[in-house]
DNA sequence: CTGAAAGCGCTAACAC
DNA sequence: GTGTTAGCGCTTTCAG
């Protein structure tokens, strides 16, 4: 008997069904006070016969609380939309352990941010794809609901912030490599769309490349690479054209990687005897290659439910801000081994 | 003086700061009866200088319109992310132009699905993946908003319906083929797990095929191919042990696409000198690849925007259901050629 | 063309 | 351990 009709039933049909008054069936349902066994039972069973379901608005209404959480995913040229998806993923599957749902924003209009924010369609927000200054940073300071930032800009204005810390992963790939005895190499990065418009993670990346080239006194170049077959190729003919003996690959473009390795193949350079590839990339992109990559994991489901747990803990616990950022993890899987002699 | 303190201001903050009554305000902004000029540039005057926006829940709970629209996207094992959040983008997109936000699904949960439509999250609902018999059809049915498929089931119930005519698509390929002189043709399409739960895109592009082949009296065959280097690779094979001489193949799997072209290329077939490739793909993945391929576009995000057309019919001006399938296209790029001699 | 006021369905004091 | 009730902020009759 589970209302066929069109009338929702609310909560007052409930109660008189049970027997109670509205507030004893919201304290069931909420569990904010204790409830004797046998009305839970009388009102379980009411609840369970109506077929019935809070009125989310009524429950936002009353409660300023809606249990959504507002995911702001900009899909910007040259954004990977595999790996976008694995961050949205993580972020819906985790929302709903907190029995939350997600709103899904695509655009990085500010006005979009604020009309979800203000209009209190949300609980709280997770943004993506941050960049260097982002605009909508300053922003997202001055609304209501706390806000998550998967990246991490010049300024986080005590804003949360959670990330692959790219500067360390950029580093590690370099260190993996130097310590093979590699001396030349060159790092294979992300379109120039995403440098030009200081995208958080790219910048990171290469710096902690630089840095890393620096210190092992390699030497390294690096190239922006466009996310099809002819970008790839193009990028490894213009490390090969610069570094004609380079011996190691850093690549930082998930789509870009098979046409990568195609092409050094296509030029007579095997891997991993004449050139070692790292790929910083989800597991499952570098297992799904050919030649399975070594490579440093970028685990951005791991990291989209981390975002939610830190915004459910400001929502909730109204913990302060934090910013972590995840170590890196390299997995050695047969695209590296030591530099020819 | 966007109101920087904590409490929000309401309607009747504007109404008494325009000096006008509630409703007034109201009636401004949904314009659902006339307003007099001066009245509306005081009232409008007074919403912009107290930043005010109107509280979502109290607007659903007085007019039972979220003005959110659910979006069930089943995150299922072999889906293919990328074009996934084609489909997605679109959605939003057009939701957006009609003034709504998305909730989105990750699951493919009934139980997901009544609590955001009996709970009146919603004023409509698209559906995802949608398979032959699916089991999420039959309770669609029963909920008060409407809902859109993207996809075909054996049975729609008086659902509407929208989906690319995947049997055209596959008779289009063949016929394409066919015409070129090619009478020994293969289809590699989705992955065994895809087909195993009669996923409604993959039985229909089959059923075209299959058609199409029985028709143009051509021999075909027909093998699942995982998503990944390895499972292309051992399509490929398999196709090449049953049909030696095989000249044309259709493909029907985004991810799997570079592998094969890169598998027929190891296996010393030129595309398109010895074999003919067509792809089943959105029209950014064949152009893409090495080679730019013929192919037969998935129009994935225009789908996902007639999907929401359809609903908004349905939610603002109670059209009746119906069913659109998309007659495909078919672009030659390049990987087609005639039969070699 | 504008106002007054009755809800929409729920939560959370405040009572007992 | 349970009930009563005053809102939450908006829409929409009903009146004028």
């Amino acid at each position: 008997m589970t209302n066929g009709s069109d009338v929702a039933t609310t909560i007052d049909d409930v109660a008189r069904a049970a027997g109670v008054s509205t507030s004893t069936v919201s304290y069931v349902l909420s569990g904010k006070r204790p409830i004797s066994a046998p009305t839970r039972q009388r009102v379980e069973r009411a609840i369970r016969d109506l077929g019935y379901r809070p009125h989310a608005g009524a429950r936002a209404l009353a409660s300023s609380r809606t249990d959504v959480l507002g995911l702001m995913a900009p899909l910007r040229v040259d954004v990977n939309f595999s790996v976008i998806m694995q961050f949205v993923t993580g972020v819906v599957a985790a929302a709903r352990t907190f029995g939350h749902d997600v709103l899904l924003l695509t655009s990085d209009e500010i006005a979009d941010m604020e009309r979800v924010a203000s209009g209190s369609m949300v609980d709280a927000l997770v943004m993506m794809d941050i960049e260097a200054d982002d605009p909508r940073v300053p922003v997202l300071t001055g609304l209501s609901q706390p806000a998550v930032l998967i990246g991490l800009p010049r300024d986080p204005e005590g804003l949360s912030c959670v990330d692959l810390d790219f500067a360390a992963a950029g580093r590690l790939a370099v260190d993996h490599l130097a310590r093979l005895g590699h001396r030349r190499i060159a790092l294979i990065g992300s379109p120039r769309a995403v440098m030009e418009r200081h995208t958080s993670y790219a910048e990171r990346m290469l710096e902690g490349f630089m840095r890393g080239v620096a210190e092992t006194g390699a030497q390294g170049v690096v190239e922006a690479c466009e996310s099809s077959a002819a970008g790839a190729s193009d990028a490894v003919d213009k490390v090969l054209a610069r570094l004609p003996d380079v011996t190691a690959l850093v690549v930082h473009n998930e789509v870009a990687l098979p046409w990568v390795l195609a092409t050094l193949r296509e030029r007579g350079r095997l891997v991993p005897d004449d050139v070692s590839v790292v790929a910083l990339c989800p597991a499952d992109v570098a297992l799904g290659q050919l030649l399975p990559l070594t490579s440093v994991d970028l685990p951005a489901q791991a990291i989209g439910e981390l975002a939610v747990e830190m915004a459910m803990a400001r929502v909730v616990r109204d913990e302060p801000a934090e910013t972590r950022l995840l170590a890196p993890q390299l997995v050695e899987r047969g695209s590296t081994a030591a530099r020819p002699a």
